[in-house]
DNA sequence: CTTTTCATGTTGATATTGTCTACATAAGGA
DNA sequence: TCCTTATGTAGACAATATCAACATGAAAAG
């Protein structure tokens, strides 16, 4: 299981026998099909069927098909964890304010590039995290440049002081929050279009940042 | 289905042939199973064996598993509105601010007491709610509960004026990504105990109150 | 009181799946 | 060249979802 990932060299004119690429195959056909189908009505028989493999093969690769989706799962941890640290903007923004505020739009726009992922990895019920180490690892990674953001603002006197950790908790998972419920379609009589998501996810911004009430 | 809810007077002492109450029993049992395992490991048949009926009975109450599933969800939202509503407080706050702060506690406690239905309720994965129109009902009745309140509170001049829905998904956001973390145990790492949840909870209430920033 | 109807439960059959074991193939190192 | 090992195949078994045909009894209809 670690050394699959530097297996072979993509034999790409794949011979009669072996596949090639078998488990790249598996998740992108996982990927796939997760685009109209629940996790719950996927089958490793199923996903051998379509790839052309024999059903025995996937094991090779997954134990199970929790794995498969576990790994899944870590993939998306670690590309989420490049959109937090602005890896993925075109532009960063240098001032420790404005990076903040572009690394909660980063977190909703990476809900909205990998929605699949972003479900995987926020579904305790469909993958148990406990289960794989590597996945645990990759989404306390992920909590952890939130985590050190916040706790510079609070030093530099930029955000209140409260544990860092707390607070974090806190943005964390309002964000996440807001995203499930955009993703689940839970917000569906909002009738949200493209436009209206940054307007929302400004409002929330601001809400944050300002709070609720009128008097401090 | 809907005959189904008035059905028979609960005929206690249950005769050979029919079970008298097997539509709760499926319920009860499903409950008590998914305190130890995941919805996926969950099996009509199984459930038909430990009660002791047919494979077959279970149908006639429940299409799928996934249906069984999403009647324990809409109880959920059902008991959940209770709680926004401070129907289950023993003491009602009377000013709108405290009851306000109440219904964010009574939105958690609700979570700790019923961990079960709160995550069928909020996993579009196991439960898809556009398939259950009932389902999708008690979870808007739910969400205007809390919407009905900030609009009030705004026009009161006691929140800042937003827009009451986007305000509400902010607030219904936050507390929901905390239960779901809480919950899935995601924040383990912040070794909570049961003294500590209050104080947790108490630290995200002021946030949303009062605002991450230190200036406004 | 008798008959009929219908919701509820049973039984059996079929297709699909997860999972295990024994075997086949090929690719690379000794 | 031979051997080891990763990878894929084939077959078997138990469990499941799902459907259809049938059984039972409670309540309505007469």
């Amino acid at each position: 299981m670690r050394g699959a990932r530097l297996r072979k060299k993509s034999n790409q004119n794949t011979k009669d026998y072996h596949h090639g690429n078998l488990r790249d195959a598996l998740l992108k056909e996982t990927l796939k099909l997760l685009k109209k189908k629940n996790p719950t009505e996927l089958s490793l028989r199923d996903l051998a069927r379509r790839i052309g493999v024999s059903h025995g093969a996937p094991y090779r690769h997954f134990p199970s098909l929790n794995a498969l989706l576990a790994a899944l799962a870590e993939e998306g941890f670690h590309i989420f964890a490049d959109f937090l640290s602005l890896n993925r903007s075109e532009q960063q923004q240098s001032e420790p304010l404005p990076r903040f505020r572009q690394m909660a739009f980063e977190f909703v726009r990476f809900s909205l590039q990998f929605p699949i992922h972003f479900r995987l990895m926020f579904t305790q019920v469909v993958v148990d995290h406990e289960e794989f180490e590597d996945l645990k690892q990759a989404g306390e990674t992920a909590f952890r440049i939130l985590a050190d953001s916040v706790g510079n603002l609070q030093a530099q006197g930029i955000l209140r002081v409260h544990d860092p950790i707390v607070t974090s908790v806190f943005i964390w998972s309002s964000l996440h929050g807001f995203c499930s419920l955009l993703l689940d379609q839970r917000l569906g009589f909002l009738d949200i279009d493209e436009n209206k998501v940054d307007t929302i996810i400004e409002a929330f911004y601001q809400n944050m940042m300002d709070g609720l009430a009128v008097v401090k």
